[in-house]
DNA sequence: TTTTTAAAGATGTATATACAACTCAATCAT
DNA sequence: ATGATTGAGTTGTATATACATCTTTAAAAA
C-alpha cells in the first residue's frame, strides 16, 4: 500500500477492462470475434488462466460467449433481448375498479415498449411479501404498487426499504406509506368523502351513518373526510353511528352492522359507504329490512365502479379515475425512470357522481 | 475409450454430482454449510482447483453461494421465491377487444396464484421475435399467444419450435398456425362471417362488398365464410367487390377502397367489414360521401367491440367472447400445465348481435 | 472482565504446465 | 474435383503451488 497507484485492481479485472475497452473502441457488433486468451495473456504478460478468469466473469455477465475451437465472441446486449419490465402489484386484478386501472397502466407501459408483469396480493401481507421478494430478485425496471393494509403496521417494511436501497423506482397507487415518502398516484379520499357527506347534509340529512374499512389508508381518510363534513355542519359525532371493519370481516360485518342498525328505533336516514361494494351490501341489507333506497334511506358509495350502474338502483358515488389513475401512475414511473424526476406525485380531486340512490329529506 | 466405465465424466462434473448428492441426501435447508473446497479435494484426491471449477458451475446455476472466509452454502431453490409465470403475448394490449380478453385471462391466472406477464407485438414480426426469445430465456411456465400475421409465412417459426422443444405449454389465441397443431382458443371466424353475410342476404341485399385483412387467419377465414354465404345464395363472386389489405395499409387502404367504391355508378347496398374498426372507417367513408347508414348502405362489423356501441350508429356485429375467450384460453393452459391434458381446444361459435347499422332492402 | 492478538480455516487471486477437444483451412492423396 | 489428413489455433479440463483476504475461534494480554 505504498501509493495510490499501487492500489491496483486485481489482474483479472484489468483484463476485463481491457476486453470492455476493446469492444467499445472497435465498435464491435454482435458475434464479432475477440482476441484469444493466449494472445491477451502474452500481451499483458499474465498467465492464460488469469485471462480465462476474466472471461469467466464476462461470460457470467453475458457480455461474451465462448466456443471451443472457435474463439470468444462479443454478445451485444442490444441483441440480447432486453426485457425492460414494469411490475404491477395490486390487491386484486380482475374485480371492481382494478381491470380499468390496469388497462390504463398497460396503455402507457406498452406504448413505451416495456413488458408488464401483474401480480395480486388478495390484500394478504404474506402474498405481498412474496411478490416484493420477486421484484427484488427479478430486477424489474420499475414498480407500481398498491400497498396492502396500508393503515396498519406493515411487516414488509424491510422489503420496501430494500427496494429503495436498490434504487428501483416505484409509484404507490391508491394509498401510500407516509414513512416511505414515496411517489404516488392517489385519489383525494378525504375530499371525496367530504363532498359526498356534504351532499347528503345539503339534502337535509342529519342522521347519517358511516361504514369504513379501517386497515387501509383509503378507509381512514374517507372516515376523516366524513367526520369533518359532519363537524362543519355542527353535528355531534357522538350521536353518529360509525361501523368499522377490516379485510377479513368483509363478508359478514358490513351486512350485519347495517342490519343491526335498522333494527333500532332511531334509524339513520342516510349511509355513507366506504366503497361501492359495501354500498351494494348496504342496499341489500336495507331491502331485506323492507325499506327502500332512496325513499327511506339514502346511500352513497365511493369509486364509481361498475357496481354503481349495474344494480337496479343506480348508485351515487365518488368518482375514481381508474384508467386515468393507471395512466398517471405509469407516467410518473417513466418520469422517474427516463427523466429522473424525483418523487413525482399525482393527487386526483374527485367529484361526486349523482345518480338515484339519494333523496332530499323532507322535514318530518 | 477402453470400456463404457472408463468413459467417465469430467472430474469437475463428478464433484458437481457429489455436491448435489450431498445436498439431497442430507436434506439440507437454505443456507446450510457445504463441505469446504479443500476437504472435498482431499477426499477425491483431486486438486482444489477442480473442486473450485465445480463450485463455479454450481454458483452460476444458483445452487450454491460462496462467502469468502466463511464457506460455501446451499441456496434452496424453494426459498428463491418461485415465480410461476404465465406470459401473454398479443398484438395489442390496451385497445379494442384486448383489455377484456386480458381481463379474462387475469381472472383465471390470478386465481391460480400465478404471475402474469404481458407483452404486445404491434403486429410486428420483429417484436414478436423479441418477445418469443424472452419467453425462451425467461423460463415461463406457460404461454398464451396471439400469433402475429398468422396467414403469411412466419419467420419466427424456429422459435415456436424451440418453445415446443422446451416443452413450454402454450395456447394460441384468436388464430393459430396449422403446422404447429397447437392448443388454441379461437372464434369460429368462418361461421361468424357466414352468419353475418347470411343476415345481409336475408335482408334482401345482393350487392354486398367485403373488406378483409389478408395477413392473418381471422381475415382469411372470415373472407371464406363471406364467400361461402354468397355462393350459397347463388351470387356470382365475380361481381362482388372484395378489398384486401395488410397490417401496414390499415391507416389508408380501407377508407380509400370504400371511397373509390362509392364513386362508381353501381354502388353496393351493404358492406361486410373484417372487424369493427374497419366498420367505423367504412361508415366514415360512407358519410363523407353524403350517404347514410343504414338507409343507403348497410354495414356489419366483427368482434362486437366497444366501438360497436360507442359510435352514433350502433353497429351490427359478430360476437367475440372477449373475457370468456381469455378465461377459456387460460383454463386450457392450466389443463395442460396441471393435469397434463394434451392439446386442449376451444372453438367459440359466435352469433350475430343485431343493432342499427343494417336495414332491410326494398326491392328497387 | 474486556480487549487484543494470533492461529486456523475458508474462499479469492495468480502462475506454470500439460494435455484434451474442437474448428477451420491448407495440404495431400485419390 | 473430391475426400482424407494434417496442423495451427482456440477453448476446455486438470494439477501443483503460492499467497491474499476474510471470518471465526481461541488464546493471550490488558
Amino acid at each position: 500500500m505504498e501509493s495510490c497507484d499501487n492500489m491496483k485492481k486485481a489482474k483479472y479485472k484489468q483484463i476485463m477492462d481491457f476486453y470492455k475497452k476493446y469492444i467499445s473502441q472497435n465498435e464491435l457488433k454482435d458475434g464479432d470475434l475477440l482476441p484469444s486468451e493466449s494472445s491477451v495473456a502474452d500481451r499483458f504478460n499474465f498467465s492464460r488462466d488469469t485471462v480465462r478468469r476474466a472471461l469467466d466473469h464476462l461470460e457470467k455477465k453475458g457480455v461474451v460467449c465462448r466456443q471451443r475451437g472457435k474463439g470468444t465472441f462479443y454478445k451485444n446486449p442490444e441483441m440480447v433481448v432486453k426485457d425492460r419490465k414494469i411490475a404491477v402489484i395490486t390487491t386484486y386484478l380482475s374485480n371492481y375498479i382494478f381491470p380499468k386501472i390496469i388497462s390504463g397502466i398497460e396503455e402507457v407501459v406498452s406504448s413505451k415498449h416495456y413488458t408488464l408483469t401483474l401480480a395480486n396480493t388478495d390484500n394478504d401481507s404474506d402474498r405481498e411479501r412474496k411478490n416484493l421478494k420477486k421484484i427484488i430478485d427479478n430486477n424489474v425496471d420499475g414498480l407500481i404498487i398498491e400497498p396492502t393494509k396500508s393503515a396498519i403496521n406493515n411487516k414488509n417494511f424491510d422489503l420496501y426499504q430494500e427496494i429503495e436501497n436498490q434504487e428501483i423506482p416505484f409509484v404507490m397507487l391508491n394509498a401510500y406509506y407516509r414513512e416511505l415518502n414515496p411517489s404516488y398516484a392517489i385519489v383525494n379520499d378525504y375530499k371525496g368523502a367530504y363532498r359526498a357527506t356534504q351532499y347528503l347534509l345539503q339534502l337535509g340529512h342529519t342522521d347519517i351513518a358511516g361504514i369504513f374499512k379501517e386497515d387501509d389508508f383509503q378507509g381512514v381518510l374517507r372516515r376523516k373526510g366524513f367526520e369533518k363534513a359532519l363537524k362543519d355542519y355542527d353535528i355531534n359525532l357522538d350521536n353518529v353511528d360509525i361501523g368499522t371493519y377490516i379485510t377479513s370481516q368483509i363478508e359478514s360485518y358490513p351486512y350485519h352492522y347495517i342490519d343491526k342498525l335498522l333494527s333500532k328505533d332511531k334509524k339513520p336516514t342516510a349511509v355513507f359507504c366506504y366503497n361501492d361494494r359495501i354500498a351494494v351490501t348496504v342496499i341489500n341489507a336495507i331491502m331485506d329490512n323492507h325499506l327502500k333506497v332512496p325513499d327511506d334511506i339514502s346511500v352513497v358509495g365511493f369509486d364509481d365502479s361498475i357496481l354503481a350502474t349495474s344494480t337496479s338502483i343506480k348508485l351515487t358515488s365518488v368518482r375514481h379515475p381508474k384508467e386515468d389513475l393507471g395512466r398517471h401512475a405509469a407516467r410518473l414511473l417513466f418520469n422517474m425512470l427516463e427523466i429522473g424526476v424525483e418523487k413525482p406525485r399525482f393527487l386526483y380531486d374527485p367529484e361526486l357522481v349523482v345518480r338515484d340512490s339519494c333523496k332530499e329529506l323532507r322535514r318530518r
